[in-house]
DNA sequence: CGATTGAATAATTTATTGATGATTCACTCA
DNA sequence: TGAGTGAATCATCAATAAATTATTCAATCG
């Protein structure tokens, strides 16, 4: 059992290497195999497919951006709007920035987004999670307005932002225009989200 | 200089019986040219190319939407949100209901859009010049909070509302889905717009 | 036996080539 | 002389073939 995911992972480790180096579609399953010394044939006993390894290997990426929001959805001594902020804004930054860094994982971006949005889907709807939760907060301590549905809120608010999200896939603008448009656009649901009451 | 005219719209009127009929790809200017018992060559002394045959068609269509927009625009008699909300909603509902029917048009939005950005960018200008200037009579009547640019943060509406621009480009939700999203983030924008002073 | 192979299959991609079609322009016509 | 033609050019597309690659699975290995 323990070895299984030892394979698994060195097999992971091997189309990463490569995937980066060459894009997915410029990677076979041959090659990776050889990089392992076993056959093609074999990976299969560790991944349904090569899809499979390329949502691997976003869900390994992803998870360190999840680190992220994780942590900025624990500091509930700072302000829930500033945390709302500052998720959105590391989100861009840093998806920017992992897309601008190289090309392979811009593919493997376009390759899931085609081939398995139940994948997108399910990573937005994890998203929203910690977006909620910091709406909660937010409207526990009342500095937002009271709301129906934290959870619909928070998928208004990916909709609203959906422009930064996957940054180079809907626009070919630069990172510093992006950041001025979404300070535009979070200064709006800012106040959207402010309770009139509380406020100076 | 009439003469011109004439023979341009009627170029025009038969590229868009065949477009809409067989498609923007597999409709010739061979084909076009036999329409208007012309030959192919002629047509570039009043097109320069096809692509702008597509945009012309595009102009006209969207000059309808346009009408829509200016009427709306003038409604000064009504509340200004109510209008904000009544244009895209508008906007949603009629460029929805043109792309369903039929897929060549959708043709076209996707030719223009990968082929003619500046235009896609010029008709979004233009439909920022009516939705500042609602926000300027919304402003005016107090209905609105102060805003320091209301070019800017009709862009900014612009931006947050993107999802619902061209639906069927961005995603493949019905329309009924689609409105229920869009009044949950226009609900957000209400909010945003108030101006709390005149609130009761 | 379970793990692994590698040959067989099926799907996808690439290369090649023969139209087809957009665009140009020297020329004709009225 | 301006309006219009149609043959020539150049780019793009479609079709087919050829090659590559993902995936499966019966046979082997340890």
């Amino acid at each position: 059992m323990n070895e299984q995911v030892q394979t698994r992972d060195l097999i992971l480790k091997a189309a990463v290497d490569r995937i980066l180096h060459y894009g997915y579609s410029k990677t076979t399953m041959a090659e990776i195999a050889r990089d392992c010394d076993m056959s093609a044939g074999n990976i299969y006993r560790f991944f349904n497919s090569k899809l499979d390894i390329a949502e691997a290997m976003a869900r390994q990426k992803s998870a360190m951006i999840f680190q992220v929001f994780a942590e900025i959805s624990r500091r509930s001594h700072e302000g829930a709007l500033f945390r709302l902020s500052e998720f959105f804004t590391k989100r861009l930054q840093r998806t920017f920035e992992v897309l601008e860094k190289n090309d392979k994982i811009l593919e493997i971006a376009e390759v899931l987004g085609k081939e398995r949005p139940e994948y997108v889907n399910e990573q937005l709807a994890q998203e929203r999670v910690y977006i909620a939760r910091i709406l909660e907060q937010g409207v526990d301590s009342g500095e937002i307005r009271p709301l129906e549905d934290p959870a619909f809120t928070a998928e208004m608010l990916q909709t609203a932002l959906m422009k930064f999200e996957y940054p180079q896939l809907w626009s070919n603008l630069t990172l510093a225009k992006l950041e001025q448009e979404f300070e535009g656009v979070m200064d709006l649901l800012r106040l959207a989200l402010e309770n009139p009451n509380t406020k100076r």
